[in-house]
RNA sequence: GGGCGAUUAGCUCAGUUGGUAGAGCAACCCCUUUACACGGGGAAGGUCACAGGUUCGAGUCCUGUAUCGCCCACCA
């Protein structure tokens, strides 16, 4: 028996040295994997983002995919688990801004655009290398020759190539339509990263004309010339639609057109409202449906434009006060309700209160017919027309995209059923350039910029999903034809956090679906959050935070994993327990000294049927729970067996009698196999003193076929 | 406003096709027994949110109620 046995199982003093072992085998890449393989599986990680470091939140997630990717290497598959980093291009770049501000009180204009993007990448790579060490430290067996990065040189022309082949298809266009803006980051931002809180107000009901109408913004007020009411509200029925009425507004006479529209509610208030298209979605889409005019009354900054008359320049929130007042002088004010709660949008990023404006921006167009050269998605023939929509709902509904959590699904449905056009570009400076150029009134689009002199590039840049939703096929060499493609493409498993279903998920199916023709991968389990132990999310305000690479000092690695995975079914949220961590701990230790006691046996006498029969079957139990990704149960089983059957009942038993000793060797050799996809760090370490072994653990055969 | 989910032992949660309730942690008692005190043994703890229904039988299926949580949303 080694000597190591003699003392407890110390993680930290072995966990690095074994990384370094499997990192040195090779065996994390699935072209040297030992012995033949023709099955391939794949997993393409969630990039993490390179803003900051590890939380458990990744701990858990990566975690949860080495458990299925140890589990299929050691069932022989050809095992890809491809990694990368995520450029995150607003959170990346407004972080750094916020240091420059605090450092060297400058704005990014200050620096200029070039040397902002420089400082920014130099963050990037600081804090990629950072990251990926601590994924290290997790056990995490990924291919790192096969590192990607969002803007490395293949991935950029990935994104270049995917915008232009989406251009000629018609399905990215410039439009002006109404998009999230957001006067303090100076960008639009994506419907997913616009937060609604609560906010308590006032709202306010004014005359206008014969009607009166109710509003939360009367700063808005000014350009509203269109009355809106239902077809069939029987109180305007003598006001036809188009009709002309003569009225005192807030800067004098007016001559307002009445609209009959079903958008309109005849219960709330008096039915009838007035409309804001430039600044409003719901008024936006009124007006593009009867044609009316838009006039943008709110600048990008905020302040009101000359058609405000006196109130051009003032701020909207000093505006507001002044506005009331004038319109009550003139008598117009009908009534005034101050405990009216109503929610606002604000930026996710910054904070600000969402502006909603008309401006000229680059989008998707999801609804949009085009003929689809090539399909592999039941549903969507090649050759048919479709819709980038129609894909998104067709992956999932034909099981091509296997989505098991039933709740997840209908989530997802519920989302594509109200889907707009995705706005893809950000006045930021951080990220891909939207590949357009302009030239008086010509414009190019094309992955390398155009001949000739004049050309000025588009400011822009990508939305950073753009280029995330590539993912699953950028990180395999498209757009050229690799083995790797063919081999790994599609994926076979994808667990992403509830949070990004829509934001993710869905837009990697669509962009696999367009480009490929294929869905980005097989199966899809979405999993919960981790959470603080009283429920509340990690957070940097309220101090709560848990790193996981001090769990790994004080539990080691392995420990870390099952606390994390025990327990938790895959799509609830999880609540982060140490205590759990430190249980696991003392459960490897058990391991631990099961493996010292058996090494000191003899293995004699012949292997206890019974016996055997009572572990396989729980091997097989284990295994089928791996195959429907319950590994929380399985994790758990594995626990029970080793530690009250195992250790409590068969070894006590097994004592002084030396007919026991080939089985034990029998059960504790099956057993590492079955418990190293949960805790990879000491079931390898006592693999490494087992009589007669011969490969790494990591690349045995696991037990069942 | 729409959608989704949760409610089981003090705490965190399991409970796979309906068949007499489970685990970990915590709390209690005992034991320095030769793999392990990072251990061992023992005992305790639950009208499975509530009300109906289906069934021979319901934590599990159906309906409703309550409370909590999450996601989405253009209510003037």
């Amino acid at each position: 028996m080694p000597e190591k046995f003699t003392k407890p199982y110390n993680p930290v003093e072995v966990e690095g040295a074994i990384y370094k072992k499997w990192e040195d085998s090779g065996y994390f890449n699935p072209d040297k994997l030992p012995g033949e393989r023709t099955e391939s599986f794949s997993i393409v990680l969630p990039p993490p983002n390179v803003t900051g470091s590890l939380h458990l939140g990744h701990a858990y997630e990566d975690t949860l995919q080495d458990i299925v990717i140890r589990f299929q290497r050691m069932r022989g598959k050809k095992v890809l688990w491809l990694p990368g980093t995520d450029s995150a291009a607003i959170a990346t770049q407004a972080r750094v801004e916020k240091n420059i501000q605090k450092e060297e009180k400058k704005t990014r204009h200050d620096l200029g655009r070039e040397e902002l993007v420089k400082r920014v990448h130099e963050f990037a790579k600081s804090s990629e290398t950072t990251i990926l060490s601590q994924v290290r430290k997790m056990g995490a067996s990924l291919d790192w020759s096969r590192y990607a990065y969002t803007l490395d040189e293949k991935r950029n022309l990935a994104v270049l190539t995917a915008f232009k082949r989406m251009y000629d298809a018609g399905l990215i266009y410039r439009g002006h339509r109404i998009v999230n803006w957001d006067p303090k980051g100076q960008t639009t931002i994506s419907d997913d990263e616009v937060m609604y809180e609560e906010e308590k107000g006032t709202f306010y009901y004014f005359q206008y004309g014969p009607f009166v109408i109710g509003t939360s913004r009367p700063e808005t007020k000014f350009g509203d010339k269109y009355v809106v009411m239902h077809p069939d509200d029987s109180r305007y029925k003598d006001y036809t639609h188009g009709q002309k009425i003569e009225l005192e507004w807030i800067n004098g006479p007016i001559t307002a057109t009445v609209i009959k529209d079903t958008a309109s509610d005849p219960e709330m208030g008096s039915g009838a409202m007035t409309i804001t298209p430039w600044h409003s979605m719901a008024d936006f889409e009124i007006a593009e449906r009867h044609g009316l005019d838009k006039e943008q009354v709110i600048d990008r900054y905020g302040k009101l434009l000359p058609i405000a008359g006196e109130f051009a320049g003032m701020k909207i929130s000093e505006a507001r006060e002044k506005i009331v007042e004038k319109l009550r002088q003139k008598g117009l004010v009908v009534k005034v309700d101050d405990a009216y709660t109503h929610n606002i949008a604000t930026s996710e990023r910054t904070g600000a209160t969402i502006e909603p404006q008309v401006m000229e921006q680059w989008f998707i167009a999801v609804n949009k017919s085009f003929v689809i050269p090539h399909s592999e998605i039941p549903g969507i023939t090649s050759g048919s027309e479709t819709t980038l929509k129609d894909i998104m709902r067709a992956a999932v509904e034909s099981g091509a995209v296997d989505m098991p959590q039933e709740g997840f699904r209908k989530t997802y449905f519920h989302w594509i059923e109200n889907l707009y056009d995705w706005c893809i570009s950000r006045q930021i400076w951080f990220g891909h350039r939207i590949p357009v150029w302009y030239r008086e009134q010509e414009v190019y689009c094309g992955v390398t910029p155009p001949e000739g002199d004049g050309w000025e590039q588009d400011p822009d840049v990508l939305d950073t999903w753009f280029s995330s939703a590539l993912w699953t096929f950028s990180t395999l060499g498209w757009p050229e034809d690799t083995k790797d493609l063919e081999t790994f493409h599609p994926t076979s498993f994808m667990s992403p956090a509830y949070e990004i279903l829509q934001l993710w998920v869905s837009r990697m199916i669509l962009m696999s679906g367009f480009h490929l023709g294929q869905v980005p991968f097989k199966k899809v389990m979405i999993h919960g959050l981790v959470r603080a132990k009283d429920g509340r999310k990690f957070s940097k305000s309220l101090n709560n935070g848990v790193d996981p690479l001090e769990m790994i000092e004080k539990y080691g690695a392995d420990a870390l994993r099952m606390g994390l995975i025990v327990g938790a079914v895959i799509g609830s949220d999880i609540r982060f327990d140490e205590q759990k961590v430190k249980a696991y701990k003392l459960f490897a230790n058990k391991v631990w000294n099961i493996a010292r006691f058996v090494l000191s046996q003899e293995r004699t006498g012949d292997i206890k049927t019974e016996l055997k029969e009572e572990f396989d079957a729980l091997a097989k139990e284990v295994t089928a729970d791996m195959e429907n990704y319950r590994v929380y149960m399985a994790a758990e089983k594995l626990y029970h067996y080793l530690w009250g059957r195992f250790a409590a009942e068969i070894l006590e038993e097994s004592k002084g009698k030396p007919e026991y000793g080939k089985t034990l060797y029998y059960i504790l050799e099956n057993s590492l196999k079955l418990l190293h996809p949960f805790m990879p760090f000491i079931t390898e370490e006592i693999w490494n003193s087992m009589p007669g072994k011969k490969e790494l653990l990591m690349v045995e055969e696991w037990p069942i076929k």
